[in-house]
This record gives C-alpha cells, structure tokens and sequence, in this order.
RNA sequence: GCGAAAGUAGCUCAGCUGGUAGAGCAUAACCUUGCCAAGGUUAGGGUCGCGGGUUCGAAUCCCGUCUUUCGCUCCA
C-alpha cells in the first residue's frame, strides 16, 4: 500500500511535468535542487489559487486588506524576528550515530562534566575537613583541583575566540583534540563544524561589507509587521482587523525534497489578525474554522483533511495548530494557524523605537494589539490540489483516462473550443465563440486529432467543459458542452454559453 | 549532510561480456474519419547527465561531479 501511494506521487510528477505544471529549474543545465518552475498550465492553476485565497481573506472580509511588502528588508528586522540569533550556530554531525550537535554545546557540555570533576573533588574534601573546610583555599591549592580549572581556561580560550571569529576549524579541531565523542553512538567520527543559517543572503549596493549585507525574507509575516502602524493609519483600520500578503519566501533548507513540498524558494499565502488582548484565543478558534471551512469549499473530501494541534509551542505562541492534508506521501502540513501574542509588534517596537500601539476607543486603553496568524503554503496547496485531482478512471468499455479533477474554479482552462471537422465552415464558427469567451475565460481553441482525443486531451489537465461546434451549429446556433468529470453532454445556445459556463465554475465557490 | 539505487529522443524503455544509437507513444505537415485517444504517408528530434581516465575504439569499463528516487537526519 505504501509502494502504493509512492507511484501515485511519482505519477502525478511526471503528470505535472508532461502537461505543463511543474517544472525542475534550470533543467537544462542538470537542474538546480528543491527549485521548480511553473509552466504554462500549473502558472493558470497557481494564480487561480491565489485569486480564490485573495477573495475569500480581502475581498469578502472588510476589516481585511492586503499588502505586497518587498523581499528585501532591513536587516534589523530579523534580528527582531529572532531569525537571525536562532539560525546562526555551528553544527556538527556524528557520522555513526547520524546525530546533529551544535559544536559550542558539545564543548560547553565538555566543561560542564570537568566542573562535575571539580565539585567531586569538593564534596569529598568537604567531608574530610568537615566544618573547617575553606572552599576558596581549597580550591585555589589542591593540584586535581588546578589542572582541571586550568584546563577549563585553556578551552574557553580557544572556543570563544574560534566562535567570534566563526572559526569553525579551530572549532572542530578543539572537539577532536578533547577527544569528544557522541553521546549516543560514543564515536568519535565527526564530519566538519558547519554554520546552518535557513536565511539566504545577499548584498545590497557595491560595498562588500558586513554592513550591507541582507537577507531574502524566510517568511512573509515581518512584511506585514513592519507594515503593521502604515496600513492602521493610512487605512484608518479598527481592531479587530487583518492584513493579507501573497508572496514569496526562501530557505536554505538543508535537505529539501518530496518535489514542491519542501522547495528553498516558495510562496505563502498570510494572513495576520490584530486582536485586543485576551480575545486571542477566540480569534484562534474562529480562523482554525473559518480555513478549514474555505478548503472544504473546494469540494475535496473532509477525511483528507485534519487538525493537529501543536504541544509544544514557539516561543513567541500560545496556541497553533496545523491543517494537514492527505498528500500521497502521507498527512502533512499544508496551513498553519497560530496565536503568536504581540511578540513580534512588541520586538519591533523595541528594536526600532517606534511606539507600536492601538488606542481603542472602545474600552478606553491604549495596547500592542495581538496577532492570530493563518499561513498556508501556495506551493502545497497546489500539490494537494494536482494529487487530489489526479485520477486514472477505467470506463465502461474497459479503456483508461487520467483526468485531473479540478475543482472548475481553480481549472488552468475554463472551456476548450472544438470543431468536430476541420472543414464546412466548424473552423470558423468555433474561432468566433473563441473570440467571445476569452473575454471572460481562459480558454483554449483546438482542430486537431479526432474529437476524442482532443477529449482525452483536455481531461488530462483539467478542464472543465468542452465546447464542440458541430453541422447542427450552423443551423441553430447552438454547441454542446461536455462536462469532464461525468462526460456527459448537453445542447445549449451559443448566446447562452459565458453564462452557463460562470454558473458552472460557482458551484462550490465560497460564501 | 550520510548510505543505497538510477540517469540513452518530450515520455516509457531496448541496446547481452566495449566496435561509432533503436522501438513504441508523443510532436509537426498533408490525406482520411467525424462525439469520447492511439488509420495512412512524410518529417523533425539524441555529441547516450556532465568532466576526466583506460583503449586503436566507450552509451557500455574505472574515477570524479551534478541531478533524481528511497532510507536516516533536519525542518522557529
């Protein structure tokens, strides 16, 4: 069952790649790791899904409005966001146990059972001299005592220099010269002392010093953080109120795979919620509900969705939960919803002087509002909508289809436009509804192949509706339009088509 | 990052122990058919992932490297 389910992803890969959706980056040049394009059909179904997300959170919520903050930010900002200080310690692996160590904890942790050694010595003097016992004296004359102490300065000399100056080298040198071994697998066999910072950075202007270096956000939330007093002001909002943020975000992941699930450039789809303190947690239950609510709205079946709610919290959390989807590769998280207090406005306030408080009129007080935050994942989002869509249906004459059931909202094509013949004027009929719907949809027109195939063609991206000009068309003007999923058709006029087709796509569209 | 496996046309693959690359599907043009893919004719497309070595000669053997997949590890 778990092969099963491998092929099944490996499949809707090569699916993704054959039709159009996803592509490997510069594939060309042997491809560039955890980085994917998007082609010309997966572009039509990302952007859907962002315009389908935008309306639900902005467009439908009037104390909600939307920002698009640069990728760049000033470096303070993820000095205040914690990112800075979190993601900067020099790691080493234990190449038996495969375990990850920071290199300074293993030193310090070296230190910590010699000062073990020295408060034994301690202890057992204490005993011997009873209450007569000078500790100081002690300390400062017994010859086990001294080495130990003396060997304690020796490593602090070198760690703390070696870790100023980010010499990781010396650092590792230290831990072989110590003759440091893995707690777990008591091995001695390390790989080199590396520093993981998850931040790209890059520099700004010409001048290649520390001062101008900056990093490509790790996440979209600062944007609108930073945003937070601009958008209140200008946009005279009330608490509660929310701003919303599409865009981009890097990693430097270590180890990212499973295709666009984990990719070191993605999209987030954000939203940050100010909230008046204490009426956090509502907040909370109220977005945990209203996402879950927008994903179901997509007609995707509830058994592929959970909650998991989080047990141990980020520092700067007092509740979080994921939606997780069920990906072929097993439930994962897809969105995230957490009540992150006023951390981040407070640091910012501390890290830029600015004052970062609401007045609310209300009750009469002045505070730094509270954030309940709901972010999801674009790029997941589309693999839970191209694995959910993916289908290989046996029909009735025993003959095989891999159609995409895309939900019609989401669908890179609205219609496909098809001749039944390429002659007796079809051609030409077809080109003039053609001309008429894309005003309002994307669609695509096709001639060639026999009818079927050209069917089968538009199944396997996920189009919803096929409209085919056939003899009778010019008689009566009228088409059919043949439904993917049920691949039924019916007859209706060409007068009629933009709104039966609108009529269509809203079955299932939200609110 | 560690370990294992793989990489030949857009896709799926063949090419036996080294002798200078093939099929099916797909694509394009034309003909034929006309409501649920795979009729006919023709054409385009590959320095066999990349680099180096061995050899008279490498897709084939060796080394390195990149990418992918799986397991471990990591994931505010």
């Amino acid at each position: 069952m778990a092969n099963n389910n491998e092929d099944i992803f490996k499949k809707i890969i090569a699916h993704a790649k054959e039709y159009g959706f996803v592509f490997q980056s510069s594939e060309i040049y042997d491809g560039l790791s955890a980085v994917y394009d998007y082609g010309q059909n997966g572009v039509l179904l990302k952007n859907n899904i962002k315009d389908y997300w935008w309306k639900s959170m902005v467009q439908f919520h009037e104390n909600i409005v939307g920002i698009d903050a640069a990728i760049f930010m000033h470096p303070k900002v993820w000095k205040a966001s914690g990112h800075v200080d979190a993601f900067s310690d020099p790691m080493i692996d234990n190449k038996d146990s495969k375990k990850r160590y920071r290199a300074d904890v293993l030193v310090e942790d070296f230190i910590a059972k010699i000062e073990g050694k020295i408060e034994k010595e301690v202890t057992k003097a204490k005993k011997k001299f009873g209450d007569d016992f000078d500790e100081d004296q002690f300390k400062a004359t017994n010859k086990r005592v001294l080495d130990n102490l003396a060997k304690i300065e020796d490593i602090k000399n070198r760690l703390y220099p070696a870790m100023d100056n980010n010499d990781f080298e010396a650092i590792k040198l230290l831990i072989e010269d110590l003759g440091i071994a893995c707690p777990v697998s008591g091995s001695k066999n390390w790989t080199d002392v590396r520093q993981f910072n998850l931040m790209f950075d890059t520099r700004m202007g010409s001048v290649a010093d520390d001062s101008s270096k900056v990093y490509l956000r790790p996440e979209t939330a600062q944007g609108i953080f930073a945003n937070y007093l601009n958008v209140q002001k200008t946009g005279r909002m009330k608490i509660p109120f929310g701003i919303a943020q599409i865009g981009k975000a890097f990693r430097n992941e270590i180890v990212a795979r499973q295709f666009i699930f984990r990719m070191r450039e993605f999209e987030q789809m954000e939203m940050q919620f100010f909230v008046r303190p204490g009426e956090e947690i509502k907040w909370y239950e109220y977005w945990k509900e209203f996402r879950m609510k927008w994903h179901l709205s997509l007609g995707i079946d509830k058994s592929s969705y959970r909650f998991h709610d989080h047990e141990k919290l980020a520092h700067y959390a007092n509740a979080a939960a994921d939606i997780e989807f069920k990906f072929p590769i097993g439930f994962k998280e897809l969105e995230g919803i957490h009540s992150r207090t006023n951390f981040d406005l407070s640091r910012h306030a501390e890290f830029s002087g600015k004052k970062i408080q609401y007045f609310d009129p209300e009750i009469n007080e002045s505070y730094i509002p509270y954030v309940v935050e709901t972010s999801i994942g674009l790029d997941r989002m589309f693999l839970a909508i191209l694995s959910n869509a993916y289908d290989e249906e046996t029909l009735e004459d025993g003959s095989q289809r891999t159609v995409l059931r895309i939900p019609p909202v989401l669908a890179p094509l609205k219609a496909a436009i098809l001749p039944l013949t390429k002659k007796d004027g079809l051609p030409e009929k077809a080109r003039e509804i053609m001309d008429k719907l894309k005003l309002d949809f994307q669609c695509q027109y096709d001639e060639k192949d026999a009818i079927g195939k050209r069917y089968r063609r538009m199944d396997a991206i996920g189009t919803p509706y096929c409209i085919t000009v056939d003899h009778q068309t010019l008689e009566d003007n009228t088409v059919t339009i043949r439904e993917r999923d049920s691949m039924t058709q019916e007859r209706v006029p060409i007068s009629e088509l933009d709104k039966i087709i609108r009529e269509k796509i809203k079955t299932g569209e939200l609110l």
